[in-house]
DNA sequence: GTGTGACTCAAAGTCCGTT
DNA sequence: AAACGGACTTTGAGTCACA
């Protein structure tokens, strides 16, 4: 098992059990929609930077979310 | 705090408490020296991949290690 | 709402040396 | 043993049109 493929997993799995589209996550992180779904299926290598602001938005996400 | 900061703080705090050489971390990683050097001053903004073969490295290390 | 391919370009990462 | 420098190659970041 590769980093990539655990961050890739793990990223997608939290998303979808917040209920938290892709698109909704992208606008959120500033990052590209079609970025995030290569990114959900372990095509990138993404970098630190790029983990930060992703995990950001899904920590405020999950924060501030009724259910 | 941003993530690349932390990052590069636990790395180089890791790294020498198993007294463990950037050099010979950098060959056992597969990483160039000069890289391991500047990640660990937080001017870097590693990728997962680069990331991952430290963190083995390092976890190599620690478990055959002595003391 | 998400996946894909093709693209640009700034940055990641390497390799040489010197201090 | 680690920091620093420059020149270099490769890859990640970011965008777009289309399915």
């Amino acid at each position: 098992m590769n980093a990539n493929a655990l961050v890739a997993w793990n990223f997608r799995r939290l998303r979808s059990v917040a209920d938290y589209p892709q698109e909704a996550l992208a606008v959120d992180a500033e990052i590209d929609r079609t970025y995030v779904s290569r990114l959900e299926r372990g095509l990138e290598n993404p970098s630190v930077a790029v983990l930060e602001r992703l995990a950001r938005a899904q920590t405020y996400r999950i924060f501030f979310s009724f259910r």
